[in-house]
DNA sequence: GTTTTAATTGCCGTTTAGTGCATATTTATA
DNA sequence: TATAAATATGCACTAAACGGCAATTAAAAC
């Protein structure tokens, strides 16, 4: 059995029983204890799941349907959560675009973290609840009936009084000529605002996306400080990024 | 059974009965008075809980995200809910304030239920995502550190705009004499707003919380249309409001 | 298809966490 | 104040966690 596939089985159970126990899981997969500990410390560093001695819980404050998502995305997902943290520092006006990356990061903060949040994602701002320094925004304005996020003329006003240090935005689509696009006309246009609104603009991509087009333009490279990949700095697929200056993570 | 799923139990018990005795939780967890005993150090060293001599009581001042997960009123927040539902009638425009009874009501609606929804509350918005046919708007604003609402200037501006067919209140305090009073000084505000901006006004009320008064004005009884708690309608209880002209669901 | 590389897994010795028990001390209250 | 119950403390035992290492297995490169 696949690590990944063990790994989903787990999740499964979490979100079935809300817990599970290392021994129990041991003999039911047939691997050793050890090799579950490990598994459960993978996934609780993802955030949705909290390890505790002798097994594994549901974080209570995550869906399960959050929880259940298939791992190996939510591991692409950690990896460039875990790269923007690290450039992120305390007491700074942040704005998190989207609930891929960013839902990933708003569960790995240190629980101090201290800063001004704004968001349009339902997700993110459930999560950032949860921390006593930071202040939490939510652009108001319709939730999308694709994915829990709001968009409309209701964050394009709000975010007209905005201005944030630093925003970090989910890319659906960046390509090196044409720069950052999106499937939806509205979210293209609140991207196109927050960039405009941010003296730092991170862009979080999985290398599968870049290279494609989408229907509506948010803005060119130019506008676009750092990319955020899962891969490394130097691997070759980024370096017609590099060459258009921008700084890779 | 694992230590932190113990103390969940006992944490869900004290919530419920606002006190624990270390003798009885040993029986009934089968593990020794003493590992209570340490239980109920963890859990009042982190702040949840105060212990006492023989067991433990309620913090009075728990957070509200505790709170929420209390288990005894989820009961009477369907019974609301439910009449609440049968007030409801589809294509309209309505305001939900609040995550109490309301998240209940999210989560009982026919899945084909059809309306436009506005909510203050994370929660609701993140349950009436699922419904195909509810158009919602997230009010955008300050969230809370005492409950993932929103509030603040923001939600009074998107108000300014919005007039709702109904709006669905949860009532923390409701005086036969004083009307509808809040311990939040902004909620109370909202609350104001959005029952002047709503042709119907439901209160959700738990019967206990009828009679108590907190420090802020909403509104008087005269603008509360119908009143909705856990009782029945002719119960002994709800007289007095009968006598001031509320209607009672 | 084979070789090379990297990831995964199990094992082992050591360390730590959780639990129960014995005993001394404190607390509630009759 | 007497007395029974509850608590704190120290100790011992067990199960789980940790870190390093070697063997295995999967993935990548050739």
């Amino acid at each position: 059995m696949l690590k990944e596939e063990r790994q989903n089985i787990i999740l499964e159970e979490i979100v079935n029983n809300n817990k599970v126990h290392s021994n129990t899981l041991s003999k039911k997969l047939n691997v050793s204890e050890d090799t579950i500990r490990r598994d459960l410390k993978e996934l609780s560093e993802i955030g949705h799941i909290k390890k505790v001695h002798g097994g594994a819980m549901a974080n209570p404050t995550v869906p399960a349907a959050i929880i259940s998502q298939k791992i190996s995305d939510q591991k692409e997902h950690l990896i460039i959560a875990q790269k923007a943290l690290s450039s992120l520092v305390d007491h700074k006006v942040i704005i998190m675009e989207g609930d891929e990356s960013n839902l990933i990061l708003a569960s790995i903060l240190p629980p101090d973290f201290s800063a001004t949040i704004f968001t349009n994602s339902l997700k993110v701002a459930t999560r950032l609840f949860e921390f006593p320094n930071i202040e939490t925004f939510m652009l108001g304005g319709k939730i999308s009936h694709r994915s829990p996020i709001t968009s409309g003329l209701e964050v394009m006003d709000a975010l007209a009084d905005i201005h944030a240090d630093i925003c970090l935005l989910e890319a659906t689509s960046l390509h090196v000529d044409i720069g950052l696009t999106d499937g939806d006309r509205e979210r293209a246009q609140i991207k196109k605002k927050i960039i405009n609104h941010s003296s730092n603009v991170i862009a979080m991509c999985l290398s599968r996306r870049t290279g494609s087009i989408k229907p509506f333009k948010v803005e060119g490279l130019e506008k676009i400080t750092s990319l955020i990949t899962e891969l490394n700095e130097d691997d070759a697929q980024l370096s017609s990024f590099i060459n258009k200056g921008i700084r890779i993570v």
